[in-house]
DNA sequence: TATAATTAATGACCCCTGGTCATAGTATCT
DNA sequence: AGATACTATGACCAGGGGTCATTAATTATA
C-alpha cells in the first residue's frame, strides 16, 4: 500500500505548489487582473492542471485565504497564552489582529474577500468550508479569553462571552477593512493616522469591558 | 440657448433611466451575474448606448451606489435632528444605520462593494469620486452629533470627535457587514441571533461614551 | 427648403479569460 | 510486454466587457 500513499503525498504536494504559485501571482497582480494562464506558468504546469487540484478560480483563492487565516490562528493561541489576565489577553488578541493586518497586509486583504463572500450553503467540498471552519476555531480563541476574563473577574460577569467576543471580532475586522482600504483617504480628506483609529477602539473598547 | 440646455435635461433624464434599469437588474441578478446586455435591454437601449453614460459597468455600479449613501444621509440627517442630546443623536444615527441595512439591503450590499473597493486617486471623474464625497458628507453628520454631545456634556470630553466618529463609524459598519453576510451562520454555528449583537455593541459603546 | 454639421444611437465585432475535454504521456500492475 | 489506471496537456469553447464604423435624427446654415 506503500505506492497509494505516495501517490496521495505527491498530489498534496503538487497541491501545495500550485497554492504557492497561486499566491505569488494573486498577490503581486491582485487577484482580479491575474489569470488562470498566469498562475499555471508560475507553477509550470498547463491550465487544464489547476482544474484537476481546484474547482476554480475561487476555490484557489479561498486556499490561499485558509492559510492566512491558518497564520492569524497561531497568532491569537500566542498572544492569548503569553498573558495570565483575562482582560489582557483579549488586549493582546485585538493587537495580534492588528499586527497581523500590518505584517501579513495581502493575507489580510484577501481575508476580506472571504468576509464579503456569500459562500452557498449546498458546497460541502473545497475551500470555502474550511474557512468557514478555521475561522470558527480562530473565534472560539477569543471567545475563551473573554470568558477566561469573566471568571477571574478582571471583565464585567453581566456580558454574553460568545456575543461579546463576536461582536469584537466583527468590529475590528470592520475598522480594520476600513482603514486597510481607506487609510490614504482618511489621512488626505481627515489628517487623522489611521494606527489612531485603532487606538481610539482600544480606548472604547477597554472602558466597556471593565467590570 | 435653450436648445442645448433642453439637450443636457434629456441627457440626465437618460442617464437617470439607465440607472434605474441598472439598479433593478443588478439588485435582481446580483452584479457579477448581471450583464451589460441585461441592463440595456432592461433600459430599452443598445449595450453601446450604455458606454455613452457609463465609464464601465463598475462605474455605472457606483451610480447606482451614490443614490444609497445619500438615502442613508437622510436617514442621518433626520436622525440627529429628532433628538435632543447629543449621546442621542449618536445613538439615533447608529439605529438608524441599522434600520437602513434591513430595510435597504441591496442598497447597503451595494455599498460594501465601495467600501473594500480601491478607487484610484488618479481618476477625477466617474462617480467613485462622488462615492467619496457623499461618504464624507454622510460621516460628518455623525462627526457634528460627537461634537454636539461633548459641548453639551452627554459625551466624555476627553475624546477627540473626528477620530471617535471615524472609529464608530468603521465599527458600525464592519459589525453591519458581517452580520449581512454570515447572519445565517452565526445564527447555525453559533446559536446567536445576529440582532443581539448589535445590542451588544450598543451596549458597550454606551459605556465608553459616557462621561 | 435644401444642405451641411453636429449629436445620439446602434449592433456587429474584437478579445480576453474562465473553464472543458479528447488526447497523449507515464507509472503501475499482471 | 501488454493492459490498466492515473496524470497532464493545450487546443478549444462560451460568455461577457468594451469598441467603433456606420446610421439615424436633430439642429444650424445658406
Amino acid at each position: 500500500m506503500g505506492i497509494s500513499e505516495r501517490r496521495e503525498r505527491d498530489k498534496e504536494r503538487r497541491r501545495a505548489e500550485i497554492i504557492e504559485a497561486a499566491e505569488r501571482v494573486f498577490f503581486c497582480k491582485g487577484v482580479d487582473n491575474a489569470t488562470m494562464d498566469d498562475v499555471a506558468e508560475a507553477a509550470e504546469l498547463s491550465k487544464g492542471t489547476l482544474y484537476l487540484y481546484f474547482k476554480n478560480k475561487e476555490d484557489l483563492y479561498l486556499a490561499i485565504i485558509v492559510r492566512g487565516i491558518t497564520i492569524l490562528q497561531r497568532a491569537f493561541e500566542e498572544a492569548a497564552k503569553a498573558r495570565k489576565k483575562g482582560i489582557d489577553k483579549v488586549a493582546a488578541i485585538g493587537r495580534a489582529y492588528f499586527d497581523f493586518c500590518k505584517t501579513h497586509a495581502q493575507y489580510f486583504s484577501a481575508m476580506l474577500y472571504f468576509e464579503s463572500y456569500n459562500l452557498d450553503p449546498g458546497a460541502d467540498s473545497g475551500y470555502g468550508v474550511q474557512c468557514t471552519n478555521q475561522t470558527n476555531r480562530t473565534f472560539a480563541i477569543c471567545e475563551e479569553a473573554v470568558q477566561f476574563g469573566i471568571d477571574d473577574g478582571t471583565i464585567r460577569p453581566d456580558i454574553d462571552p460568545k456575543k461579546t467576543a463576536l461582536t469584537l471580532y466583527g468590529l475590528a475586522t470592520g475598522l480594520l477593512q476600513i482603514i486597510s482600504i481607506k487609510g490614504k483617504l482618511i489621512r488626505q480628506d481627515h489628517h487623522v493616522n489611521p494606527d489612531e483609529l485603532i487606538d481610539t477602539f482600544f480606548d472604547l473598547i477597554a472602558k466597556s469591558l471593565r467590570p
